[in-house]
DNA sequence: TGTTAGCACTCAAAAGGGCCGAGTGCTAAT
DNA sequence: ATTAGCACTCGGCCCTTTTGAGTGCTAACA
């Protein structure tokens, strides 16, 4: 069977509908509240059809149809471009520059979960090359060591470590030249037992302490594998009766709270999505399985240096796609150009 | 009317049977499962007697008793003394002591939540005399700065500071040798303008810098007035059929996702419990009104060095108290061990 | 005088039944 | 190819009935 072009304006209709009103749309409807002037009889019939192909189907017999995962599919693929809607605002949002991320990522994720009624997720920037730039050792009292170190990216790290020995200001200066001389510029696997046995051996007394430094290094760099998430707007969706009855609102927030498979999700997209910006998960393509009723939109974000993080939105299947892609394209544009501009 | 040993005892079954059932309690209930020995009708009486008192109440007519905040607040005040239980296990909590507070603070409340089946909150420790240790700037490219601020209790923060003049190794030590001479062991309301003036003159060329540095350390100091609040188990709530019908579980849940409200209730805990380290809210005590069907137990925890944060479980009114508590003090007497052992 | 058995009464929740209406599929007419 | 008409389905709504847990009151009892 093929699926010609009214075809398409009917499933675009029940989906459009179905979007809106969150029941299940009957033949009389579309006749009614669509342009194509057909009467119920013959959308029934084209309805009838569309099920058998797999893009809507009924709750139970003699209710209305609903988009299926496949409709929704289509209607992602397809149909978004025809339309190039108008840019969203978002003008709400104002990104300052600064050196706390954190916040920055904080600020976004409740900007959109205000704007769009969904609940959103934003994971922290991961940093794909991760080589070291500074290593510094300071003494802060007799018994304290506080190193910093620092990686490309600018990202800052501090550990205390205790100390037994007596130290003075000049053998901290000689062993921060020893380190940053051998360690500098190299990335976490590139640092081999060898140069750990020829950094010991040159601090002497002290190869404890560098080797106090070198495992602060190794926990401080690996630790960025646990990527952080912030979400907001959970709550939303209580918004929507298809995720929220019948207990299902606990499993779904239990996911959020998790975070663990968000984080799974969150890196897939960051792998998978080098060439497309913006991918859309439709229920049963999601890995995670708490999410089946759901769609997620994600967008991976760069702030320059490697710098790669993922945006998610959460919703209802039926969600505004349209503007929830525009969204976060505006959005992400304007990370990029504050981030990448100044640098 | 006087509230005799029995009637005691009656209030008593009365909540213990409510705790595990959430259902309200009938007389007949009492008079089999106590060891009372007592008719239900005689229990009826009693019972009567102590809904006119205000201990309990019906939640309509011809239905069981249930506690009422009064009866809940006889409990915990008078029947917790008597009875010094087992002390909880909570072996299941192993605290490290490291550098990484925060990370700390997300185990704990996730093992508690955990082990309680309560929603649970902690907040991170907020320094109560914060006091400047150690400022060190390092030049890391031509164009940045990295200043490493340390106050007395060990809390590091970073902030990278552009800089257009050329700066050699050299200045850079000079810079440091000032500023932390001149603003070594000050709080921040010590500062003061003519110090910072002072400051900006010894610099002489660089007092750019020096201002930029003088205000991220009073960001740095002043930003952890913003008290961070970890929360883990908030699904919780959904075993609780009285938190979580009619709604009321979304709520609830944005009053946790939202996390002033929480901030607002632990720093009253801070204030007005130093005397009493463990502290009860029941239903209309608290000042949140989204909480009102719920009971909070907090416990004031200390890390030395005047560092107080606060830990909180939320869970119905009939949560199980005694439990709760013994958790609670475990916990906290473990932290204390472990932080104020060491230093 | 305190306790208990008995009984009438109340009321929420569960179970049942009938109706409504939105929606379908099929068929015959256009 | 499209449409009008019709019988059929079935979830949701409303109403009633039933059930059962629980109460308050009274009268009998130790």
């Amino acid at each position: 069977m093929e699926l010609d072009d009214r075809k398409l304006k009917i499933l675009q209709a029940v989906i459009r509908n179905y979007m809106e009103t969150g029941e299940p749309v009957g033949s009389r409807t579309i006749s009614k509240y669509s342009d194509l002037n057909l009467s119920s009889a013959t959308i029934r019939n084209e309805m009838s059809d569309l099920e058998e192909m797999g893009y809507i189907l009924q709750p139970h017999t003699s209710a209305g149809r609903i988009p299926s995962d496949k409709g929704y599919r289509l209607y992602v693929d397809r149909m978004m471009e025809e339309k190039d809607r108008e840019v969203s605002e978002l003008k709400e949002l104002m990104i300052e520059r600064t050196d706390k991320m954190e916040r920055v990522l904080k600020q976004v994720v409740k900007v959109l979960a205000a704007n769009t009624n969904y609940a959103t997720m934003v994971s922290a920037p991961v940093y794909h090359r991760n080589k070291l730039k500074f290593i510094q050792l300071s003494k802060v009292s007799s018994t304290q060591i506080l190193a910093v170190i620092m990686t490309e990216g600018n990202l800052v790290r501090n550990k205390v470590i205790p100390v037994t020995e007596e130290l003075d200001q000049e053998t901290v200066l000689k062993l921060n030249i020893l380190l940053n001389s051998v360690l500098n510029g190299l990335a976490i696997e590139e640092i081999n037992l060898a140069m750990i046995k020829n950094l010991k051996e040159q601090a002497g007394i002290h190869s404890g302490l560098v080797a106090d430094v070198v495992d602060a290094v190794a926990e401080v760099i690996h630790s960025e594998e646990e990527v952080e998430i912030y979400t907001s707007g959970t709550t939303n969706i209580f918004r929507y009766p298809e995720l929220s009855e019948n207990g299902k609102a606990s499993e779904l927030l239990s996911t959020f709270e998790e975070k663990q498979e968000l984080t799974d999700l969150m890196n897939r997209t960051l792998e998978g999505g080098r060439d497309q910006n913006i991918q859309v998960y439709i229920g049963q393509e999601l890995p995670v399985q708490a999410m089946k009723d759901c769609s997620v939109v994600t967008a991976t974000y760069e702030l320059g240096d490697g710098l790669r993080g993922t945006i998610g939105i959460v919703g209802p299947k039926r969600m505004d796609y349209e503007n929830v892609v525009n969204t976060l394209k505006t959005l992400t544009d304007q990370l990029d150009e504050i981030y990448n501009r100044k640098g």
